[in-house]
DNA sequence: CTTGACTCCGTACTTAGGTACAGGACTTAT
DNA sequence: ATAAGTCCTGTACCTAAGTACGGAGTCAAG
């Protein structure tokens, strides 16, 4: 549990120290302890949650949409079902991303195995190879 | 290939008229044929091209990134290798999105899965379930 | 016990990615 | 053949998510 002012957390996440103070601002960290003089202090675990708010932007969503998943909790006025309902739906989207990554991944790999030499040239080959049954053929040396 | 205007394009595929002309100025959609009075004639491939515009936003890829998919191509100045590698680079940024996606993928379940009953309240339970060993508990009726 | 690096706050600026006009030409259903 | 609805170009505006800055206080290494 160490103690680390704004600067080192943001360094140790590699963001920049003002966006940590906007993250505070949104919401998306609680206001940590202060000392005498005012400066912040963070535990560790601010370390993850930084962590956290960057992948998940990584893989698009919003602040907002963060913001709701750090909210996935009790809280006085939902009962467990609503947040479990809350929870799938969060589920749902990741299901659709993780759909459309692998799609991506699948069309990459036909188009990084397909350049095997002379061939039509695709006007965007990356759109056919999402196409399943298009022949992707990469005419290169 | 049913011939599509700008307005049909855009509403066949959920954005609005100026974002496809924005995407035409960006690079990211070729200049389509004119009609005589210059109004734009799209191909139904065009729909494609800009629904994986959409999709790959939504997955946290940038517009100049998806222009560099786009790109992965054969071009009189790179070899072979060179397309291979960049997608094999895509790829990597990819399999790292899946990783991710599939960690709070896991995540989310656990959230789902724990919340049976009383138990002592996490901070915040999404990055507790991260942690893979700790124990969620969400406390509620 | 000072000096250079760091922190504070508030406000202003920037960048990416659109979105919205204005003012005029084109299309299409009636 | 006319009105409603589209489309054109160019430019201006907007939102999200930072990023930078000024002026002042604080910390820590020498």
């Amino acid at each position: 549990m160490t103690e680390l002012t704004t600067g080192e957390l943001a360094k140790k996440v590699g963001v920049n120290v003002e966006t940590i103070r906007y993250y505070e601002r949104r919401g998306l960290i609680p206001e940590p302890p202060r000392r005498e003089s005012g400066h912040r202090q963070y535990s560790d675990n601010a370390v993850e949650r930084v962590l956290f708010i960057k992948h998940a932007k990584e893989l698009g969503f919003s602040l907002k949409e963060i913001l709701e998943l750090f909210a996935l909790r009790v809280d006085p006025r939902t009962t467990c079902a609503d947040v479990k309902r809350q929870a799938e739906d969060k589920l749902s989207d990741i299901d659709e991303k993780l759909n459309m990554l692998q799609r991506f991944k699948i069309a990459l790999e036909k188009l990084s195995s397909s350049c095997i030499g002379r061939g039509p040239i695709s006007e965007c080959p990356i759109l056919d190879a999402l196409q399943s049954d298009s022949k992707v053929n990469i005419y290169h040396n």
